[in-house]
DNA sequence: CCCCCCCC
């Protein structure tokens, strides 16, 4: 049997059987299943496992005219039978495929045997041959492989890993998770090829859904994936490079397959997304021979263990190219990441770079430099901010402004929130010393205190109605949240204090802005990201400007 | 059964 049986698209002319030799193993399924995979109310069909010692496959059906075989006891277990005709054919209904598990996973194929003869029976046999490993995908090389994520929501919690595979014929994603997780994890590797079998298979959601496929596969109790010692001829990861200096012309939001040298890397640094996820990030830049850098993120795990000493060529898969400032890249979960890889435009780079590459005098299509007191700073009022819509294009805008609070809200400016370390969850007073946490489903005798800040900020000309959560909330009013707390329940005198003393204020506040829509009513939601001290240049400089702009 | 794609 070859190995062209069971590939991840499952064409056609996959179904050529080169072979004719095969061993039947034994029968499976039963008179009724096989009426309902016909759909027909013929007469019982027989469905055969066969295996040619080296690889088994179980969809093989019997032509009506050879049950007379079954009926004299000559095609039984074991016996050794040459198939001199058979027809490969699709079930019109994708749902039996499923509902059978037909294939292990993903067939829909079935390889009906019009003419055979055995050859040798059971008894002379004696065992089975050989030790054959299951069809149901080919060989099919992994590309990428996720990390172990916890997920927790209203339908439960649990944990999951998802990696890519491809072969010849397309790429699908495997999902495992709880059990699947511990058992799969540790043996499914990237790069790596093996046998996948006895996956459950559903149509992908395709709003999530990155890889060119329709369907995506669940591994479950009976799954089996076994490594694949022989890989020649299973295709490694094809990456479509863009030359460094082609980005500057490419769309925002493209994904594209970059390799570069990397020039130099920043220290990797622990940021809170907007999510109040913690994650790690670490800029490259890297560089090819067209002369051009370009900066790359990377994410969690892989920007904590990227190491950049001995410039290493860095090729990533998928990454997606932003403008921010000007053109750079991001590696997201879909991207692969690969160090000094194994291929020929790694070896070729290298070569150029360590011969005099390493000299040149390129130029980044990512502005560099601080953040604060260079022209990246997006220097706004608040009427300009208004004027100029920002906020209401698809993703958020971002912008510093010098401004004055002029009220603060001290109702609610505080919650009560689960008292676990990662989780910001508002909790449910349950009014008998136990607080509820919907996030964590769990009780607690404790809460911690979170602010949530509304505040009224002002500058010369407008004023604005802004949000400040914890960590800017905490630098606004110069108290931590459990400080204020305190306060709050015992001393309402200096609770007032601090709002008195906030009150008043001038800063610098870097802002994030987007229009939000609720009950069909949209408006402007400003989110304090920092607050910092007004640096008094730089508050001449902004005032000087925005009173030109206002002159013109 | 997830679905995060992040930061400026």
């Amino acid at each position: 049997m070859d190995k062209v049986l069971g590939h991840i698209n499952c064409v056609e002319g996959a179904f050529e059987l080169k072979c004719s030799i095969f061993l039947v193993n034994c029968f499976t399924f039963g008179v009724q299943d096989m009426r309902k995979l016909c759909g027909a109310s013929g007469p019982p069909r027989f469905r055969l496992k066969m295996s040619d010692g080296q690889h088994s496959f179980s969809s093989f059906l019997l032509a009506t005219q050879l049950h007379h075989l079954v009926e004299e006891d000559l095609l039984v277990p074991l016996c050794v039978c040459k198939l001199k005709k058979t027809t490969s054919s699709t079930l019109s209904d994708g749902r039996y495929g499923l509902v059978l598990m037909f294939c292990s996973c993903y067939c829909r194929h079935v390889v009906v045997i019009v003419d055979m003869e055995v050859l040798q029976s059971a008894e002379e046999t004696g065992e089975k041959i050989g030790n054959p490993v299951p069809f149901s995908l080919s060989d099919a090389r992994v590309t990428n492989k996720s990390n172990i994520r916890n997920w927790n929501n209203s339908r439960g919690e649990g944990k999951l890993f998802s990696f890519e595979i491809v072969d010849e014929s397309g790429e699908i994603r495997i999902t495992a998770f709880n059990n699947e997780v511990d058992k799969f994890f540790p043996l499914v590797e990237q790069g790596k090829v093996y046998y996948i079998s006895k996956a459950s298979l559903k149509p992908a959601n395709k709003q999530f859904m990155k890889l060119n496929n329709d369907y995506e596969m669940t591994l479950n109790s009976n799954s089996s994936i076994v490594p694949c010692e022989d890989s020649q001829g299973v295709p490694t990861m094809q990456c479509d490079f863009v030359p460094i200096k082609d980005l500057a012309d490419r769309d925002n939001d493209a994904i594209v397959d970059v390799i570069g040298v990397c020039k130099s890397a920043e220290d990797v640094t622990r940021i809170t997304t907007r999510a109040n996820r913690d994650v790690s990030k670490r800029a490259l830049s890297l560089m090819d021979m067209t002369g051009k850098e370009v900066s790359v993120t990377l994410w969690g795990e892989e920007a904590e263990k990227f190491d950049a000493s001995g410039s290493p060529v860095v090729a990533i898969k998928k990454a997606r190219l932003s403008d921010f400032r000007g053109k750079s890249l991001s590696a997201s979960f879909s991207s692969t990441i690969m160090v000094n890889p194994d291929i020929p435009q790694a070896f070729c780079l290298r070569a150029w770079y360590d011969q005099g590459g390493y000299a040149l005098d390129s130029q980044s299509l990512t502005e560099t430099g601080p953040a604060t007191g260079s022209s990246a700073v997006n220097w706004k009022t608040f009427s300009e901010m208004k004027k100029d819509n920002l906020g209401h294009g698809e993703k958020a805008d971002y912008f510093s402004c010098v401004a004055t609070v002029v009220f603060i809200r001290k109702e609610s400016c505080l919650y009560q929130a689960c008292p676990s370390a990662d989780c910001y969850k508002k909790v449910i007073d349950q009014n008998n010393g136990m607080y509820h946490c919907g996030k964590c489903n769990k009780e607690f005798p404790n809460f911690k205190y979170r602010l949530l800040l509304s505040a009224n900020l002002a500058d010369c000309w407008d004023n604005q109605w802004v949000t400040c959560f914890q960590e800017t909330a905490e630098v606004l009013l110069g108290c931590s949240a459990a400080e204020l707390g305190q306060l709050r329940d015992t001393d309402e005198t200096a609770f007032d204090e601090v709002f008195q003393k906030a009150n008043f204020s001038t800063h610098i506040f870097k802002n994030r802005v987007k229009l939000e829509t609720y009950n069909d009513e949209s408006r402007v939601k400003v989110t304090v990201l920092e607050i910092l001290p007004v640096d008094h240049r730089e508050y001449s400089r902004n005032l000087l400007s925005s009173i030109s702009k206002l002159a013109r």
